[in-house]
DNA sequence: CACGTTATGGCACGCGGTGCCACAACGGAA
DNA sequence: TTCCGTTGTGGCACCGCGTGCCATAACGTG
């Protein structure tokens, strides 16, 4: 019938895509970074890349999702780090793990994501994009305070945004004083904003 | 000199306007609720007002700010409640009956405010847009928080994205049980997500 | 009536995002 | 080789949001 599946070998057929999400990613974040995010139509990011608009389009559902390319990654990262925790080791100390960990990057990539960072506080657009992209780490830290206690949903829903609120605010102090360390940030505002143990009462 | 300041007397002159924004954001907020946020175009929203598409944007710089009214009465009102807090009153108790402040509402108000916080959590448009109104809640709490620990500026980042963290998670409770009372849902996310008074320590 | 003032509404434009479709580039089978 | 199915590409038209520009309407005052 139609012989609907390849054969094997490789699962290819068909016209082999011109470039890559990574590719694209890569130069569209240097060049919204050098003119600036609301200066850059998508035509140019699309041009600088040697794709069409309407490809483009294809790589990235939006024009902000290019700065996202490597969510994905992040958000896997913070799922295994939130199911790597031992069930001896306290959930205040487990989230702080997984965030840092998801949010570790390369030496190299340090200046990109503090680039990344100063977007994040300074173009609304971005901002707001990146409110929906956090939405998927919340509602992972949710389900993990679900975990903890599942009788009190206002408690893991405040764990939930707590996450978020240290994360954001690691990334605001950060932008100010680029010099400090992330990882060392997100330990202390998680240490503050995560809600403290439950009490034995009750 | 071209006589520029109209005489007195109420202090008025050229052609009056043809409605008002309260008028135009009463209406327009109803058919959003009814018809749905991304569904209704700005042409629907003004015309159900009686006023021209390009009047709309004089009145609202935007569409969403259509739902956003009464937020500069809610700021003000956040901004009056953080200043009456007495030297006696630990600053969490202010922070958080000036949340509560600002955010109560009469009762007949009740669910149109349950209908826009359940636009928040269910249009990304809406949610992303809510965040730059919030913004300035966000400012307000950090200078609050920077008058109690100035020496420790991440401290004040936190307590604001800490304020804006359990008003989320409040109105996110509040969207699955409309049963709940707002004010309880605020004062136990506050409680929960503000950061403990600083140890006397150093 | 002429004038300044203020609100209105129409028009054109740019940009983001989408649906549709023709076509190009590959592998495989006849 | 030719034909075919598959997959990526790019062009086009279209819609909606938001903005700048400008003519004009509706007020008060001289």
């Amino acid at each position: 019938m139609t012989a609907p599946r390849r054969t094997a070998a490789g699962d290819r057929g068909g016209r082999p895509p011109v470039s890559s999400a990574h590719e694209v990613a890569a130069v569209a974040q240097r060049v919204l970074l050098e003119r600036g995010f609301d200066e850059t139509s998508v035509d140019e990011l699309a041009a600088a890349a040697g794709i069409s608009r309407r490809t483009f389009f294809r790589y990235f559902p939006t024009k902000a999702d290019v700065l996202f390319a490597d969510s994905p990654a992040e958000v896997e990262r913070f799922r295994a780090g939130l199911a790597a925790g031992g069930p001896a080791d306290s959930w205040r100390v487990v989230v702080t793990r997984a965030v840092m960990e998801a949010l570790r990057f390369a030496p190299e990539d340090r200046e990109w994501a503090l680039h990344r960072a100063q977007l994040f506080f300074t173009v609304p657009a971005v901002q707001a994009h990146a409110v929906r992209v956090w939405a998927t780490w919340r509602q992972l830290a949710v389900d993990h305070a679900r975990r903890v206690r599942h009788d009190d949903p206002l408690f893991s829903l405040a764990v939930g945004h707590a996450v978020l609120a240290a994360t954001l605010a690691a990334h605001e102090y950060w932008t100010r004083e680029p010099a400090a360390d992330l990882g060392d940030l997100l330990a202390r505002t998680l240490d503050l904003l995560l809600p403290p143990d439950p009490p034995s009462q009750r």
